[in-house]
Order: C-alpha cells, then sequence, then structure tokens
RNA sequence: GCGCCCAUCGUCUAUCGGUCAGGACACCAGGUUUUCAUCCUGGGAAGAGGAGUUCGACUCUCCUUGGGCGUGCCA
C-alpha cells in the first residue's frame, strides 16, 4: 500500500494538507505501506519555493513523516512536479498520438466569452470547438508554434461509473465532463494529468484526497484508461469547514499550521483533533497518538459529513496534553516554542529605550506571547484615520491581503508595505499606523510597530488584524456580504489581486 | 442554472432493523480548591420533512428540503 499528499506550494502551509496526509499516513502505516510527499507547483505563476519550504517544515513540525519526498528522494524522483516535465511532455504526446488528447488553439478571449454565453443555461464547459480539427493539420500548427494547450477527449455520451471506496458507486453522465486542459500553453501539465502520471508511475495504490476532487474522477479515471493503467482506489474525504459549513477558509479561520505553531499549540493535540474529525475509534476513544490512530486505524470508519473545524474542542485538547506534561518536559516544550534566548534577543533592544525598571520589559513583550488580545471596540476605533470605522475595516482587510502577498517578511518589507498603503489611501503613515498598533499589540504604544509584527510572524499578525476586524464587528462595523465584494473589486482595481 | 456529494444534540461523533439514541466539546448548576484554573458530580440538548419496505426503522428505498463541492491554461 502507497499513499501520497501532494500540496501545491502556494501560500501558507495549510491545515487541511495536514488533515490529509494524516489519513494518508495512517492508512499506509496501518498496512504496513509507504506514504510519500509530492510537491505539485505546476502553476508557475503561484508556486514558490518559499511556500514549499514552509510546508515540509510544518509536516515536520506537526509530526507526520513521509517515507519518500523532495527533501529526501526516493525510488521515484524526483518528487516535485516542476522537474518532470520531461515526463508529462512525453505523456501527453502518446495521448495526442492516440487521439485521447488534441490540440486545442482557442484563445483566451473566445473561452471567456463561451463562458458568458453559457452563463445561466444548462451548458458548461468547453464546446469541443478543437477537437474535430484534423489531427494531422492540427499536429502542424502545433509544431509551427502556435500556441496552444492540449485536452482531453470527452466521450460524447453514456456515463462514468466510478467507485468511491466510501461511498460506492457514482455516476456522472460523460457529457457533463469538462474537455479538460492537460497541458497548458507555457509548457507545464495541470495537476489532472500530472497527478495521474505521477500517481501511477510512483505506485500510489489509493488515493485519499479531499472531496473537492469528486467531480474530476472521471477524467482522472479516463486518463488512466487512456494509457491502459490499472487505477488506485480513490478514498474522497469530507472537507473542513468553517463554522458556517463553507468550505474551511482563512476568510474566517486561522487555516495556516505555522498559526497554531504560533499561538502555542502542541503538534499531538493538533493531530489527534483532526484525527476527531472524520474518524472514530470502534471502543470510543478520544485521545489517541498518531501511533495508535495508524494502529487502528480503519479507513471505512471515516464519516462523511463535512465537519466544522472546532477552534474550542481543540483548546480543550491542547489543554489536557499541556496538563498532562511532565513539567520538565513542558518547560522544554516552552522553550521550543519562544521562550529562548535568540527571541529574547530580538526583543530586549527593542524595549531598551523604553525601560526604566526592568519589570516594564515583560509587560511590553507581553503581546508577542498572546493570543487574541483583549481591547473594547472603541479603544480600535478611535484610532481611524478621520474618524472612519468602516474605513478602517477596510484598511485592515487590505492590510490582510498585502501581508499576504508579501514574498518576504521582514522590517523593509513591511516598512515598505504600510509606506505603499499610505500613499494608494493618501494617509501619513503617522495617520495609518495607530489602529496597526492597537491591533497588533492591543495598546496604544509600546514597541515600535514594525518590528512588532516582524516578531509576532505573518501568520499571528495575520490574525491579530482578523480579531481587530471581529472586535470592530462586536462594536457594530462589519465588512461583509455585499460591501465585501464591491470592496474586494475596488481593491483589485487599486492593488491587484490577493494571493 | 447544471452535475455530484452529504444530512443524529449548538459543535465533533457512536449506533451497521429492536438502545431509556451513548460519549466528547461548549453551556448551566453543585462540590473540592486560600483566589483562579484544574478536577469531580449532576442537568438541559439530536435522528430535517414526507412517503414506502418491515412485526418493528435513526438505520434500507424514493421524493422534498437544507448544506457543501465542482462548473479555470488553480490545485
Amino acid at each position: 500500500m502507497r499513499t501520497r499528499v501532494a500540496p501545491s506550494p502556494t501560500g501558507a502551509p495549510h491545515i487541511g494538507t495536514a488533515y490529509i496526509a494524516l489519513f494518508n499516513y495512517a492508512f499506509a502505516k496501518h498496512h504496513g505501506g509507504q506514504f510519500i510527499l509530492r510537491i505539485e507547483d505546476t502553476d508557475q505563476t503561484r508556486s514558490t519555493a518559499a511556500s514549499e519550504q514552509a510546508i515540509l517544515d510544518a509536516l515536520r513540525w506537526i509530526g507526520i513523516p513521509w517515507d519518500e519526498g523532495p527533501d529526501r528522494g526516493g525510488a521515484h524522483a524526483p518528487y516535485r512536479q516542476s522537474a518532470r516535465t520531461d515526463i508529462y511532455l512525453e505523456h501527453v504526446r502518446k495521448l495526442t498520438e492516440s487521439g485521447a488528447a488534441y490540440p486545442c488553439f482557442c484563445t483566451a478571449a473566445r473561452l471567456a466569452e463561451l463562458r458568458r454565453s453559457q452563463a445561466g443555461t444548462d451548458n458548461s464547459g468547453y464546446d469541443g470547438c478543437c477537437a474535430t480539427l484534423d489531427p494531422a493539420q492540427a499536429a502542424r500548427r502545433a509544431a509551427a508554434g502556435e500556441p496552444h494547450v492540449v485536452r482531453l477527449r470527452i466521450p460524447t455520451d453514456g456515463e462514468c461509473v466510478m467507485q468511491d471506496r466510501l461511498r460506492g458507486a457514482i455516476r456522472i453522465p460523460w457529457h457533463k465532463v469538462d474537455h479538460q486542459v492537460l497541458l497548458k500553453s507555457d509548457g507545464y501539465p495541470t495537476y489532472h494529468l500530472a497527478n495521474v502520471v505521477d500517481d501511477h508511475l510512483m505506485g500510489i495504490s489509493h488515493v485519499i484526497r479531499g472531496e473537492e476532487w469528486l467531480s474530476s474522477l472521471p477524467k482522472h479515471l479516463l486518463l488512466y484508461q487512456a494509457f491502459q493503467w490499472q487505477a488506485p482506489e480513490f478514498v474522497h474525504l469530507p472537507l473542513l469547514r468553517n463554522p458556517d459549513k463553507s468550505k474551511l477558509s482563512k476568510r474566517r479561520n486561522p487555516t495556516s499550521i505555522l498559526y497554531y505553531q504560533r499561538a502555542g499549540f502542541l503538534p499531538e493535540a493538533l493531530i489527534n483533533y483532526l484525527g476527531l474529525l472524520a474518524y472514530s475509534f470502534p471502543d470510543g476513544r478520544e485521545e489517541f497518538t498518531l501511533a495508535q490512530l495508524a494502529e487502528n486505524f480503519d479507513i471505512d470508519r471515516v464519516s462523511l459529513g463535512g465537519p466544522i473545524f472546532d477552534l474550542q474542542k481543540l483548546r480543550n485538547f491542547n489543554g489536557r496534553y499541556l496538563r498532562g506534561l511532565p513539567p520538565a518536559e513542558l518547560w522544554h516544550r516552552l522553550q521550543d516554542w519562544l521562550l529562548r534566548d535568540e527571541v529574547w534577543q530580538q526583543i530586549v533592544p527593542l524595549a531598551q529605550p523604553r525601560l526604566s525598571q526592568m519589570t516594564d520589559l515583560v509587560p511590553q513583550a507581553a503581546f508577542l506571547f498572546a493570543d487574541r488580545l483583549d481591547y473594547a471596540p472603541d479603544q480600535l476605533i478611535k484610532t481611524a484615520p478621520g474618524g472612519d470605522a468602516a474605513a478602517l475595516a477596510r484598511l485592515l482587510k487590505t492590510a490582510q491581503w498585502e501581508m499576504e502577498k508579501l514574498p518576504e517578511w521582514d522590517n523593509a518589507a513591511v516598512r515598505d508595505l504600510f509606506n505603499r498603503l499610505a500613499t494608494v489611501e493618501n494617509l501619513k503613515l503617522k495617520q495609518l499606523m495607530p489602529p496597526f498598533y492597537v491591533a497588533v499589540t492591543g495598546a496604544p504604544v509600546g514597541l515600535p510597530a514594525f518590528d512588532a509584527m516582524v516578531q509576532l510572524g505573518r501568520d499571528m499578525t495575520l490574525r491579530r488584524l482578523q480579531y481587530a476586524l471581529e472586535t470592530l464587528e462586536t462594536g457594530g462595523v462589519a465588512l461583509k456580504g455585499r460591501q465585501l465584494k464591491e470592496f474586494t473589486a475596488a481593491y483589485q482595481a487599486a492593488y491587484g489581486s490577493p494571493a
């Protein structure tokens, strides 16, 4: 048995990645198999090396080990898709030669127009315009360098019958399946192609992934068939949800593993809690280790209802683990977290100019060791530039989006960000910063703002801005629904798309 | 709009045709504790609705409703 987790290195390491990894690991290890980590960086515009590193670090921190991966190699290396383009090209060639796939020369403009014309109708997806091109002629155009993609040819009628381990047989009419792009015009494969090729080549026996992939399964099955490969078994796990039941997103919840690390959660508590969502032991046991989960794991006991990620219960479990530690061990954990020399060596120089007694140090630095800060809505609102609380909410949102886009998180980057923000918003830095200062430190005065954010780290800073937005909501200032939608458009016009 | 998936306390879940529908988080009450927290005890709290199958349905089937995902040269 071989399973894998295949995260895309775009943005912060997602808690959902850990959740999927956990079940893949538990299943593989229960059966004495291997668990593989593969990086799916086929989106050249969004993938970053920093994000890949963060994913590896986060998975390592949470304690789910992989047998093969980009950092340690393995019999099926490389484990980074951007290093496997030759393999995909070769496979795409086979598909076009057999007619299972075809070149498509449609422009982005035509596709956009097509989508517009389909709005509100029963139809969606590519209209098959290039599917009927003469293969020889199309091949000549492609060879001549005409920009094109390669699409998967879908049967025109009948239905696809697929098997999901947890749901049984699922039927989807073929005419509802899109002629998926397999090879982009930049020469990189899409997820669908790379994923199938790699899963086969890497000997993956069970594909355990999020439910969001269920509707693409027909395409994947068709690819296995076109290559004449034995398809693996598929297991679609329920998606983690926000309290409002929508797919877990950073809009309403912290989704970065780095946030949980910084906020003082223990990896074993996080794993335990994640395992509790969608899985239950036959004996009703709720506290368990990764090894115990793997030992007892029975994939057929996975439940299908989309579980709401409940921070309250996570906190409760984290508390149990924390309180159960021998004091000496707890002290080690606290040191691993933030109570170590190198952290204080950064903080002390920042606090020094503001000291009159040594007792001033810890209170001034306390915000660095907290999660949610306690301040009243008014404390924040009174710092709003021009006294406009609604505008302040938009400012906080803008800052969040801009922070997410930052390639580096250091003093210069943060300073540049706020200077840019001040310029675009036509504010003096002095007017702009006070509310951010309250949001980040919970007080109107203290350590320098940019240093405070750098010390706090990006994920916790982002979280603090979120808390500020929530505080504004309790103060009657909400940025959501239609207003948020309109503001998002305005933001994009002024700053470009969010990350 | 269309396709697919899902449906037990507020939340996470147990139950695989016969249970007073169990546990955990949260909440409420009481107790232990110099405070607080911990801890202990107790309490309220659920099978979305409607048909069917069956001696008997939370459990099987169908419909309705609700929720989710998908509908990208993103994964």
